[in-house]
DNA sequence: CTGAAAGCGCTTACAG
DNA sequence: CTGAAAGCGCTTACAG
């Protein structure tokens, strides 16, 4: 600690220094022992205690306004109540904080709260987290990333207890719990081909992630379930910005046998086609339907019209994995190593 | 030895690794007394041991591969080394995930650590979360909101110190960091200014913010600067969305004497212009320059052309607020209640 | 230079 | 039904 730092809550705490009440206070005040204490307030029904204490004890305790401590009830007990969360990017997209948000609402139903670290995706800070975690006694820990991918599992997680959210590792030494790419895929091609589409092109990236073959798999199995030859001359495959859905736009067209439809990669992808089309004069979704993916609402919910698109579990995914750290029953089998979420679809009006 | 310890490394020589070693162990097998090994690993330059022992308790600690219990430290030296932070929404804008990054990253550098929650703006689900952050026994909380707004202070933060962070309360009874939006606003009309600009328009958001009336209150200074009368026609006030920069732009090509540039009250509202414009055929910025407000690099970054705005500085609020509440010196005067941070502006070639 | 001991605020056998 | 006491893993006066 720093002097600034001493001086600085010095300044701020001196004075009425109101030491706050302890487990011993408040049995002082009820008459009665820290531990009937204790099993009243933690509802411990082995301890069979009379009403009448009861009702004196938590008297005290609403008179002292007190409140227990979490630390030395962790210290105590042997267990803590926290999970740490690894995260490589917090900051880019709102992915993490709905991931975090999934968890932490997991975790409060079951009394435990989320550490966050953020990672930037640098080893050292990453060490530095996982240390910290560590010597913070966390029951497990959620190694998260922003998109979906293939990780390493860093050593100095040591042997602690790990599920991987939004990504996985070779080895597979750890639950993980991941997005069905497939199935988004296959959801996206569905919408469109249920509209009547028969000539429905793909705006793949040329990524090597999960998501450019899960999807592609995804369209291709949605095209053979409706009789539908697959036609490699629809597939493109370019970068996932804005830009390359422009380049995707001005393809498309050129295409003999124009499709009639577009299943794009990812959302910012659909916004650069929709600029490309309207530059043409041609509309959405008459001229051509669009399908989105990742449901990046300040994106899918504003484009005009606004753009149907399948969306990422991000929030389920960060339940899940607190599920599985904690080894909640959701009906799967026990012991189950690879955690796959539905994407869901959200429609609006570019179909 | 106490029989705990003696128990403890029973079962330690089990040969079973169930335990983690703890500064007893370390004790045994340096040879030297628990506070011996206390001082050495915390760097307590008050007791002076000799080298020798210093290695051996290194060199113990290595072979125990042993970490410190940070939550018996705090329990122990009554000080905890947690940040609480209560975020209204952490998952609708990557905002909250940048003010959590610099928190961390002040944090860090003073030992603190950050226990996220988030509210959803749900006052039981915050009045959950702080009774949460207390029983953890925070060094002090930073309560932040997604955009800069006025919040009232929840009575459950009982006397707990607090910085608020991205927002103010009335009574001004804690320190709060803010983002400089008269500055902001000024900096994007020079911006416009400087290439020459005599018609700037503003598109104003009708809410009820700091926002609004400190970007105007930015835009009169830096015309009434450059001696330019200040024009309430070149000042709609509409939404704050894609659709809204439409109807701006429609309205704006009206003017007669139209503007040649467009302070927008923010990157959507740029975003809907740009569309405006574009089904007119006028360019961006030849036609008419565009500044945005917020950086939301989804879109700022990947407009055609890309959108010189003002960045909104959570990632600095973070860091600030962690500084108030630690006390740290930043050469401000101490004890000052409003921490304004600079709005820096963001060049890119819609100018 | 280093050790013995008390204490942080809880929980939990163990008695009675 | 309830209390006395040991223990969780540290820190920190206090001695020597």
């Amino acid at each position: 600690m720093t002097n600034a730092e001493s001086s600085g809550s010095g300044k701020a705490q001196d004075g009425h220094h109101t030491r706050r009440a302890t487990i011993a206070d408040v049995a002082r005040l009820a008459e009665v022992s820290s531990a009937t204490v204790s099993f009243v307030i933690n509802n411990k029904h082995a301890m069979r205690i009379s009403a009448a204490t009861r009702e004196r004890v938590w008297a005290a305790v609403r008179e002292l306004g007190y409140r227990p401590n979490a630390l030395a009830k962790s210290l105590s007990s042997g267990s803590s109540r926290f999970i740490g969360v690894v995260a490589d990017a917090i900051a880019t997209t709102p992915f993490a904080g709905q991931l975090i948000q999934g968890a932490q609402d997991e975790a409060w139903r079951h009394g435990y709260v989320l550490l966050v670290t953020n990672t930037d995706e640098e080893p050292e800070v990453e060490v530095q987290a996982l240390r910290m975690l560590l010597e913070h006694q966390v029951a497990g820990i959620l190694y998260s990333t922003y998109y979906h991918r293939e990780v390493e599992l860093p050593p100095s997680l040591g042997n602690a207890s790990v599920v991987l959210a939004n990504c996985y590792a070779e080895g597979a030494v750890a639950p993980c719990v991941v997005p069905d790419e497939v199935q988004g895929g296959r959801t996206a091609t569905e919408v469109l081909l249920a509209a009547g589409h028969r000539r429905v092109a793909f705006v793949n990236s040329v990524e090597d992630a999960p998501a450019t073959k899960g999807r592609l798999q995804g369209y291709r199995i949605a095209l053979e379930a409706a009789g539908i030859p697959f036609d490699e001359n629809l597939v493109l495959t370019l970068g996932s910005h804005q830009e390359s859905g422009s380049i995707a736009g001005d393809k498309l067209v050129e295409i003999e046998q124009r499709p009639t439809a577009v299943f794009c990669y990812n959302d910012r992808v659909a916004m650069g086609l929709y600029d490309a089309l309207r530059e043409r004069g041609l509309r959405v979704p008459t001229d051509m339907a669009v399908v989105g993916f990742d449901n990046q609402e300040i994106i899918s919910g504003h484009l005009r019209p606004p753009l149907t698109t399948v969306a990422l579990p991000h929030y389920e995914i960060g339940v899940r994995a607190v599920q599985v750290l904690l080894g909640i029953d959701t009906g799967e089998p026990p012991g189950l190593l690879r955690h796959v979420i539905e994407c869901p679809i959200i429609i609006r009006e570019s179909v």
